[in-house]
DNA sequence: GACTGTGAACGGTTTCACAGCG
DNA sequence: CGCTGTGAAACCGTTCACAGTC
């Protein structure tokens, strides 16, 4: 099972520059940049942690215990300087270099993602859209043109892509998958209603609205507020550390 | 706080009825449900927690756990039976009942949405689409005609909706949520990237493809597999689209 | 004095190991 | 015996409270 989880040494201190930072910080950190970017577009140029708490939705003593995983960036008695902080925010979370992502199933949803500019964030460049269906092979989609998806491997190649987003029905999903992983990709993020296999070294994120939609229901259905402001706690680690395992067979 | 009293004797189930569960567990039952279908689909009417565990993506301790907070479905030396655990599952998540789905924000991603038929999982009808540009409202997008967001209100008093799906800009998303609020929604998805503030008996959730990105450049970028099997983690979540269920290449 | 950085307590989640039942 | 159901242990993440610094 669990091969990799060998940490040597006990992993109870925080190395300040060490390296693995817990998934549950990593994922604040990019809401604590979206909002760093937000006070930066304001004019404001010094935040406390109880306004970048506030704005990020989270508690200070969270923010503050994050923040000084990466490091010591603030200024006591002060708080954080917005620009330095961002920046080594965008440090952390690798977003200094670009991205170039290739969108896989132009269908509705892969179509919309690949209209949208903004993508997300910049740093992220959409250089590829996918499909298999002869008859929108060739459409222009924003600034893109589908590609076959038959020639997936060419595509990926030419276009150096580095992460993929998967657009796709369940039913076609972990063969395609399988195919961007032997072309080399190492970070894909999943948008079909289904359970990937990948194999170690590779970094699938799922994103899921059934699931979503659903989880939304129990709370309604009970009458319950799980979550006020705009972090319900949504945990999912999965660490499922056997990387074979019988493949599902029917 | 307040405590809640937990018969802590065993025997007795913990009441399947009144019981709050674990948000963690919500999540992952999700998941069961969609790995049940899929067996059901191919005619398997029994599975082991192991089996189920496998296609699922968690370990097989984690899912007797969670289905033991249910109730007992299962039966010893043998396993559980696929339609009846299904139906147990789809009673703990509220699906009973129909949810009626408003998508508020017509653009790429709420058009994308509504054309989404499966809609990720039955029992989630999509009700109303709304937006403000006058040059889409009255266009028919799926089964329905775009209404003008000014008269959210009527609309989703019409509709009777029950649950809002915001697929808007960052900039007028928190204006737009309150009206929705004001307007009785108790449960909305969010795919706006910004942080929501709803007041207390609201469920909000957020899905944030910026986010996923980000937090796969991270893992990237160092070189460091994260989760294989994919699945949504902490306080971010979701997106998604993807056209039928059925076959369909996209 | 104000606010960051952090050890320590706390609460939730996963894993383990085995008891209980077909 | 096989497999479910479950206390107990191990683990992880959040909250608290205060020490440290400007």
């Amino acid at each position: 099972m669990a091969g990799r989880s060998q940490s040597g040494s006990r992993g109870a201190a925080p190395a300040p520059d060490g390296k693995q930072l817990p998934p549950a910080v990593v994922s604040r950190l990019t809401v604590y940049l979206r909002a760093l970017n937000s006070f930066l577009a304001d004019g404001v140029d010094r935040v406390s942690s109880d306004a970048l708490a506030e704005a990020s939705g989270v508690s200070s003593a969270t923010l503050r215990k994050d923040l000084s995983q990466l490091g010591s960036y603030g200024t006591r008695g002060v708080g954080y300087e917005v620009e330095n902080l961002r920046q080594h925010l965008s440090v952390a979370l690798g977003l200094t270099r670009d991205w170039r992502v290739a969108i896989v199933g132009a269908g509705n949803l892969g179509r919309a993602l690949a209209r949208y500019g903004g993508f997300g964030t910049r740093g992220f460049d959409v250089v590829a859209l996918l499909d298999t269906d002869p008859q929108i092979i060739g459409n222009e989609i924003g600034w893109l043109r589908i590609s076959d998806a038959a020639n997936l491997e060419a595509v990926f190649q030419r276009t150096r892509a580095n992460m993929a987003v998967l657009a796709l029905p369940a039913s076609v999903a972990q063969a395609v998958c399988d195919r961007v992983v032997a072309a080399g990709v190492r970070s894909i993020l999943s948008f079909a209603p289904t359970i990937l296999q990948v194999p170690p070294g590779v970094t699938l994120r799922k994103v899921d609205m059934a699931t979503e939609l659903q989880i939304l229901a129990y709370h309604a259905q009970r009458g319950e507020a799980g979550g006020e402001t705009g972090a319900s706690s949504d945990p999912d680690p999965t660490y499922d550390a056997a990387p074979h395992s019988g493949g599902q067979p029917a």
